[in-house]
DNA sequence: ATTATGACCGAAG
DNA sequence: GCTTCGGCCATAA
């Protein structure tokens, strides 16, 4: 299984109003400094009907980047019950995901 | 093999 | 709060 499959595998089982961070899920293929891979695996491959991709977020608690803009990223995750102001998502800690082990 | 790119991150100023 | 910078890694050329 090459890399982008690994991504999509785990992006695929976060559940509906939660989100997981570049970095997180990075850590979750074993290393937490394939971050930037991660987001470039996404990038290429957008399959929004089958891979919730824009429950990825930065670590900073901004959106992160969307293949059909960020704009559309932000009301995605707004309509999924996440409060975002000022481009920036709020109690981000509370609504992370944790993969398991 | 080498270079460039990008939905990243953390530290530093 | 902001910007810049160096370091990361997978991919494509």
């Amino acid at each position: 299984m090459d890399f982008k499959n690994r991504v999509f595998a785990l992006t695929i089982k976060i559940p509906r109003g939660k989100v997981v961070t570049y970095q997180l899920l990075a850590k979750a293929l074993g290393d937490p400094k394939k971050a930037r891979a991660v987001g470039n695996a996404l990038n290429k491959n957008i399959d929004t009907k089958n891979i919730p991709c824009h429950r990825v977020v930065r670590s900073d608690g901004q959106a992160g980047g969307y293949a059909f803009g960020n704009a559309e990223k932000i009301k995605k995750l707004k309509s999924e019950g996440l409060e975002i102001k000022n481009g920036v998502i709020s109690s981000l800690s509370a609504i992370l995901f944790k993969f398991k082990h």
